[in-house]
DNA sequence: CTGAAAGCGCTTACAG
DNA sequence: CTGAAAGCGCTTACAG
């Protein structure tokens, strides 16, 4: 363990309180006690003397000390697919900042989304003492909620949601609103879409909400034209060889629910000679930094990553607080560009 | 706090003791020491028993009491410019599976690439009792690591070295040496390097070592030819927009040391009617995901991420048993593809 | 306004 | 082979 101060060991209260002739729980009481509380702690003057003896010789309260007294640690526990991915990362850094803000400590830990490694690694951040979980890799067919919920675990979701659950997420569903007003109105009438994983809330949302908002404008949309696929590159390659390999139907338009697979399409059209933004339009969403700079720009639904990541914390305090919580929907908002212009 | 047990209440040493009839030292000695000790902590017979209710009653020890007691949190505090960069991101996972299979946990924390947010940061880890700090941030123009030194801070870098303390990054000269060697055998005699942050030692020895290779086979390279940028996706458009307008040089190679900026280089072709790897080859370093799927697949360096991410956990464990350890230099291979082929 | 005690859960010499 | 004690650094009713 280090030791905060300069000096060979650690200050604590019991040295404070030696110094200044006090007893450690009165050190304590000035230092700690909440701002309300604080003023009945001690004179004032004592508190004085306590705040700059404090300072003066670097004190650090022990967490671990306190968190064994209290029962708190003030520790977070975040599980993300993939930490590799722009989008928890970014969340991730709202997190953090939130965080810190409140004087919490993130742990972050990867599930690949995986069902097993999501329950390993909830439990080793169980192990840790961890106050609460933020789950970022919340699968709709999966146990581990209910049996979180069984055993007392707190939790909140973030990016994908699950009803009856509190969550910090995009309005996903919304944001596929968008794209589907957008390509009508560009003229497009054939279209496909890339629709990512089914077990994520994320690419049910968006898919659904194009969809429906499609056939409301009175497009025709097939279940062929809905191609279910991985979140990378790779994946919506895949997805968009298969539905320009489909002789039937030629869509002018792409809306892939993630940049990543939006790219892979892109890559797909290229291979076949097609230039994404001319020849097909492609629509992605996340709005990652990579998009706007792109040799062909891509067009994408921008969520507030940030600020979900940031909600998604005071989301997790409000339910430690024992407060009854709402879920959080941010608003997205539609980045046209060379891709689909 | 969260309980492990799935009952009220976490089960503790003492429970355990008074259900055996035994007292907390043995269970604790039985638990919990070092195998070679183990074995004269109690009669096989009673170590059985006390193994036997723990697994029952789903004993979890307490991580906060054993590092107060300890003083060794098994707890690493890690720090990096931005997890939303693939390669940090990558090497966290490395990190994380290595720390896990020593039992110890993993901190992170985003600092920009900024000096103050650094140094804020490294201090909110010490004083969380971090056992030591896996820096992947290093400037060399920094003073951080001087002054964690003497405050006797235990460390190590990952990604970026700074010769004196232990690192584990990648061999970033040859992989400018690799790539030198390429451009040149395709026969490019005029080219152009996007060369980085000049305060981050991947920048500084890829550039390096692709210059040195270049002049070593004969090769010219002006100092104008190498311009230094950000590492992001902007910096290599902006980049190579100084490149390209430069009327006196026309390069047809760019060797970006980095993949996002190798993407902003492609974008500042394509705006200006050029293909990549027809007009110009652009070759990038890290090989992310993404490189092999561009619409222009990308040629680029493959490093050893998730090893290098590995290796920097053992260099750290090494310090912390106060062992003398050597930095890790890993060897990276080239990936030919479209953009230079 | 301040002190003294008890205890969070664990480990580690020291006895026996 | 096992027990008993002490203490890591902190907080929190309870006295006075």
């Amino acid at each position: 363990m280090i030791e905060p101060s300069s000096g060979d060991r650690s200050v604590t209260l019991k040295d404070l309180a030696r110094r200044l002739g006090l007893h450690p729980s009165t050190v304590s009481r000035v230092l700690h006690s909440g701002e309300e509380s604080a003023r009945g702690a001690a004179s004032t003057g004592t508190a004085e003397r306590v705040r700059e003896m404090a300072a003066r010789l670097g004190y650090s309260r022990d967490p671990q000390a306190m968190g064994l007294r209290t029962g708190r640690t003030q520790l977070l526990g975040v599980i993300v697919p993939r930490l590799s991915d722009l989008v928890l990362a970014t969340m991730f850094e709202g997190m953090e900042e939130a965080a810190a803000e409140a004087d919490h400590s993130i742990f972050v830990m990867n599930s690949r989304d995986d069902l097993v490694l999501q329950r390993q690694k909830a439990e080793i951040m169980i192990a840790r003492r961890v106050d609460g979980l933020i789950l970022g890799d919340a699968h709709l067919d999966g146990t581990l909620l209910a049996d979180l919920t069984e055993r007392g675990v707190p939790f909140v979701l973030v990016n994908r949601r699950i009803p009856g659950y509190p969550s910090a997420t995009c309005d996903d569903g919304l944001g596929g609103e968008l794209v589907a007003d957008h390509l009508w109105e560009r003229g497009h009438r054939v279209v496909a879409v890339i629709a990512g994983e089914p077990y994520a809330s994320t690419a049910i949302d968006r898919t659904q909400g194009f969809v429906d908002r499609w056939r409301e404008l009175g497009g025709d949309l097939p279940p062929e034209a809905i191609v279910w696929s991985r979140f990378d590159t790779v994946g919506g390659r895949d997805a968009a060889e298969a539905i320009l390999g489909d002789d039937r139907r030629h869509p002018t338009a792409i809306f892939a629910v993630n940049d990543f697979a939006a790219i892979g399409a892109m890559g797909a059209l290229h291979s076949r000679g097609l230039a994404a933004g001319k020849d097909v339009a492609v629509v992605g969403f996340n709005d990652t930094s990579l998009a706007a700079h792109l040799p062909i720009s891509l067009s994408s639904v921008r969520s507030p990553m940030l600020e979900i990541g940031r909600s998604a914390v005071r989301l997790m305090l409000g339910v430690l607080d024992g407060r009854a919580v709402e879920s959080v929907r941010l608003a997205p908002t539609l980045s046209v560009r060379e891709s689909s212009a």
